[in-house]
DNA sequence: GTTGGTAATGGAAACGGTTCCCGATAATTA
DNA sequence: TAATTATCGGGAACCGTTTCCATTACCAAC
């Protein structure tokens, strides 16, 4: 806390040589006497000298620290991805600047594109070498088009990924997810387990996660059941929004067979308004949802869910923004694996129709 | 990705002037023509020019970046702390440097001592501003001498503040938690709900955290009921923790009427425990646990458990950290909240006893 | 004994900003 | 009109590191 760091100069004057010959021995070039080479190791290795990054970062015009934009990081899925995303980066000798752009407060809307923009700015200017995107912003339907603007011109600074459907116009790497997909199996899960009468249940509207994830569950029904409007209940994503779905489907006495969930939390939530009413999962309305959080396996009754695997995610993200930094070789970039159906509990039982 | 960024010499060109005359105006320093300045902050706006915050940090020796390594992100009461200590970073101007010390796949004790240190390393070299340490190796009753040896070496040169009780020896800024009280006061308000035989379930064995909340259950026990030995059940924090905890318990046939769960996590994993036996929580087994994870009033039965009041503790952290930075007045430091206890269901109803 | 090649070393420029110092010009005063 | 003072803008040093280049010394071969 007092003492000042040491610099390169300070340890060239304490072995009594240049610069340039420290510099040397930092980083294993040739050209220096052996003997003084050990000389010079040991002033350094016994003075705890670190080498600026920041003065490193000068002249080789790279940081090896990648940004991270995720929007809540408080959200289970994303909580998984960037704990993913940190180990893969740090393998690769890369830090990560984080910055959660829905305050923490959970005051939505805060104009969170604002903040999304501000740490556009501020990646920019500490020159991070990367960015990663997750979430947020990019994933409305009709993003706003400043925010557009703002990751245009960062995107034409610097390497962008985004962890999100590809957005028409935007020139950045997405690493798409199955979103549509995941919501079929969900719903088709349902279905052959002879429900029919199957609600979708949260997810903001008019958000690419939810409207891809609607339109899933929109196929399957169409196609093997009758697709209503009034099954559909969007809100957002945390699990009051869950609760107060089921709650409204209660209230309005058009409970559902089955619902699928667009999470984890709004499943969790939904379960809790069945049992405050008398009602359980999955006897009286059968649950499947998406996003496979930590300890939906531990919920009473434990939840059938979607496995995206986001290892998988982390690692194709981090890679195809480390190749695009044009990184020594990277591993190559794992195919993204397809997601996965978990069947447990909330679903019942397969074939098993719900008791009337 | 391809257009290089501007740098202040191009500009000054552009606007014909010196880079110490746009250096004045990009920070707003007297000494320059009003019409010239107007002229060159034009240029500076429709060219997005934006200064490197590394250059800039050789020149100031500060980067505005807090360090913030944290034992596993993963854990809803870390992330909880981290998005609080982002918002109130960032309303300081301040970004943080991310550092996950247990690695994803939850490979507990892959040398994650050698992990932090690394961390600590690193962070020196970025010349981050400040760091803050949540959890991981300082939370051990005995930490690792290496572990502590490079702690000091990196607080004698930078100010670090410790989310944790304080260790003794270790000359840094310790944000302390209610740790003792608060499992007092789950396991008073367990008592005073007419239990007597209350286990203590899960926390790893000699951390700090599991010291300190099994000695205030201990103290409890010791006064108002009975204390042994054979009702402490100690593993880990995860939810897998608490279920094993709780197949133990009813294996050997030593079922409590109630537990103190070290956390929501564990708690959640013991009543599935019961829920697989045809037991029940609380009319079976009544259950209290600490650090009131944001799910836990959706589960079944709804988790009693105990609040720190997170966002104080994220304030008083990055606020002692920013004064220890010598930052411009910050304001005053809140004094930490006490821990309130928050009774739903899963411990019973107050004074009604456990139904024979 | 000159030449040539190579290893060891130091000096200096460069990276992109900020700031101090000083000279030049314009404005004020005697 | 001359002297003094503000105001403004340019040059240069500096932050900590790397790297290019120049210098010297050494050794071998012709």
């Amino acid at each position: 806390m007092d003492k000042k760091q040491l610099t390169i100069k300070e340890i060239a004057s304490m072995a009594g040589v240049s610069v340039s010959t420290v510099s040397r021995v930092l980083n294993n070039k040739a050209h220096v006497n052996p003997a003084k080479r050990k000389k010079i190791q040991a002033i350094i290795d016994q003075s705890g000298f670190q080498p600026s990054m920041i003065a490193r970062g000068m002249v080789y015009q790279r940081t090896n620290t990648l940004g991270v934009v995720v929007s809540d990081i408080t959200n289970p899925y994303f909580t998984a991805l960037v704990s993913n995303i940190e180990a893969v980066a740090e393998d690769f000798g890369f830090s990560l600047l984080l910055f959660n752009t829905m305050t923490a407060g959970h005051t939505h809307q805060k104009d969170t594109v604002q903040i999304e923009i501000t740490a556009f700015r501020n990646l920019q200017e500490k020159k991070v070498d990367g960015v990663l995107i997750l979430g947020g912003e990019i994933d409305q339907a009709t993003p706003d088009p400043h925010y557009i603007t703002a990751l245009e011109q960062m995107a034409h600074h610097l390497p962008v990924v985004i962890v999100a459907q590809p957005v028409k116009g935007v020139d950045c790497e997405f690493v798409p997810r199955y979103q549509q997909m995941s919501a079929e199996m969900i719903t088709e899960h349902l279905l052959a387990s002879g429900y029919k009468n199957i609600a979708f249940l949260g997810g903001q509207p008019d958000i690419t996660i939810t409207n891809e994830r609607l339109s899933g569950y929109r196929k399957m029904m169409t196609t093997y059941a009758d697709y209503s409007a009034k099954n559909v209940l969007l809100s957002d994503y945390y699990v009051e929004d869950g609760y107060q779905g089921m709650r409204h489907f209660i209230d309005t006495q058009q409970v559902p067979e089955a619902i699928v969930a667009i999470n984890d939390q709004v499943a969790l939530g939904a379960i809790r308004a069945l049992n405050d009413h008398q009602l359980s999962c999955p006897d009286d309305v059968a649950i499947g949802s998406c996003d496979a959080f930590p300890n939906g396996n531990y919920f009473t009754p434990r939840l059938t869910t979607i496995d995206h695997h986001n290892e998988d995610l982390a690692n194709i993200a981090v890679n195809k923004l480390l190749t695009a930094t044009g990184q020594e070789k990277i591993p190559p970039i794992p195919t993204p694996a397809l997601p996965t159906l978990i069947i447990r509990e909330s679903s019942g039982h397969p074939l098993k129709k719900k008791k009337e």
